[in-house]
DNA sequence: TGAACATATGACTAATCGTTCATATATTAT
DNA sequence: ATAATATATGAACGATTAGTCATATGTTCA
């Protein structure tokens, strides 16, 4: 008697899915890939920093002008430009003590766009 | 003396910023709008969802087979699925006591192509 | 120099999230 | 009916996270 499993709870389906799961495995895109692709949404997938996004596709920002604008701490928005930083979706450049932030990415917007066409159905 | 400040953490970095800021504020979207965007990136922001995407824009596939091509529970995909199925991303058919999951929105793999297309820089 | 300002950061907290485990529901086969 | 199978679901747990608060760093101006 073949032991058909060491891994989780295969299930018998039916044996003609083999084909296909082997099928879409062959076709799926690295593991890397699709992990940093998470890593990239869950950034995305703050409001605080969508907004951030899209008030810096309009204009570069200081800090406490974002702040101002989301009416937020500036604690706090700073924290986030970290997170967005980090993520290479912003920029900046010093200007004496002001910290001027700018997208680093032009087809950011083009991925809220097309999220927002999935929204509107 | 006029109170400048109910808001938070006003800055005075330049009396200017005020334009911008107002200019911006003026062309956000919707906060709800916006707020409806971090809600579906957070659902692409985890690796198990996006292989789960992925996996049904190459076929159709019921949960156990999702389970062994993922490497997973049951459990733990049925779970992902109803985060899908709530966020609109993926429906199903039954087909007596198998049911069968497939996208449900055209464009999610555009999301993801332009998604890749940033993290190959 | 020291005061004022702009930003960054570390520690903390409340909330959220992904998975597991146990179990429920529903369908099919015997 | 009962057993077997496919899926769904609720409770619980550990991990992660967004924002707060206090404070540190760095720059400008008097």
């Amino acid at each position: 008697m073949v032991d058909k499993r060491n891994d989780v709870d295969r299930c018998n389906c039916n044996v003609i899915h083999e084909e296909i799961v082997n099928m879409v495995r062959a076709k799926m895109p690295m593991e890397e890939n699709l992990y940093d692709l998470a890593e990239l949404f869950k950034v995305f997938g703050d409001s605080t920093r969508i907004k951030i996004l899209w008030a810096l596709d309009e204009a570069e920002m200081c800090v406490c002008d974002i702040a101002v604008l989301l009416n937020m701490t500036q604690s706090a928005i700073s924290h986030q430009l970290r997170v967005l930083k980090q993520a290479r979706l912003v920029k900046y450049r010093k200007d004496g003590k002001i910290v001027f932030y700018s997208l680093e990415d032009e087809h950011i917007k083009q991925i809220f766009n097309q999220g927002l066409t999935h929204i509107n159905e």
